[in-house]
DNA sequence: AGTATTCCGATAAAATTAGTAGGGTATAGT
DNA sequence: ACTATACCCTACTAATTTTATCGGAATACT
């Protein structure tokens, strides 16, 4: 049970593009570098965003990329969705017509998980960042 | 974010037990019939239940394995810990001491299917096909 | 023109998962 | 004691997925 790297790399990358996008673009290397991933996999994942329509580019110098929605509309999960093709969990049906209990049971948590990771903002993400250094800032303070 | 095919195979495999486990053992062969599990990775699943004390086992003519903790005691979670032995999501810290609002949204994901795990038994799974094969005599019934 | 940058497809390397092979070991029944 | 049955164990292989890397084409700015 575990998330991909691709998918952590996608939502830093949309994190990063709301924290420093505030003015124009932001190029690939630059997230590359602030996030730590490998700008060649940062560049496919960029593609999937835009894809997406969450995110938009320009080319060609002082080119890059932006947020095509704003990041209070823009969801967790709705990333995640992206990232995470794959059937997320074991849809081994009820096999030869046979019940299964767990099936359901994973069902369940899927949608917990869905409800929860789609409840989450890109701006609450951010917030939650302010509060953080906002904290620390406050220890200095004293 | 899935879960291994070999954990289905230990969920089912003890429920096995616990539904045809009456009277004595159950071989590895029949679980891998009625399951429909590759018997030697069937096998490799039991040793592994074996050495966490969930599975007992008879060796010999007359051999197979058996619930050594009653399916009241015996929870989803802990069998699912067994097979799904990697970290459950990215422990992908904070980098260079930076504070990363992901890492904490898993943990509490990860906790809460923890919980939900850890609060199904073995037995309510039993009740759960009971109740469900239940309402299907009900229907003949009427 | 020259350069910076996004775009795109193919491929490769690494890791994980799923399954196989083959033999070893204990035990029940004869 | 012999034999058949079924557990036990280690190693290996195959398939799949993840994580990239490579090379270049398209585009836009100066």
């Amino acid at each position: 049970m575990r998330v991909s790297q691709k998918t952590e790399y996608a939502l830093k990358t949309v994190l990063d593009l709301a924290q420093h996008g505030d003015a124009g673009v932001v190029s690939t290397a630059h997230i590359a570098r602030r996030q730590e991933i490998p700008v060649k996999f940062l560049e496919q994942i960029l593609i999937t965003l835009k894809n997406a329509g969450v995110v938009g580019s320009r080319r060609g110098p002082k080119g890059g990329y932006f947020l095509q929605q704003s990041p209070a509309e823009i969801t967790v999960g709705a990333i995640v969705r992206l990232t995470e093709s794959r059937p997320a969990l074991p849809n081994n049906g009820d096999a030869a017509g046979e019940y299964c209990p767990f099936a359901e049971m994973w069902k369940e948590i899927e949608e917990h998980v869905h409800d929860t990771l789609e409840g989450l903002t890109i701006k609450e993400m951010c917030r939650r960042i302010q509060e953080r250094s906002g904290k620390k800032s406050d220890a200095y303070v004293i």
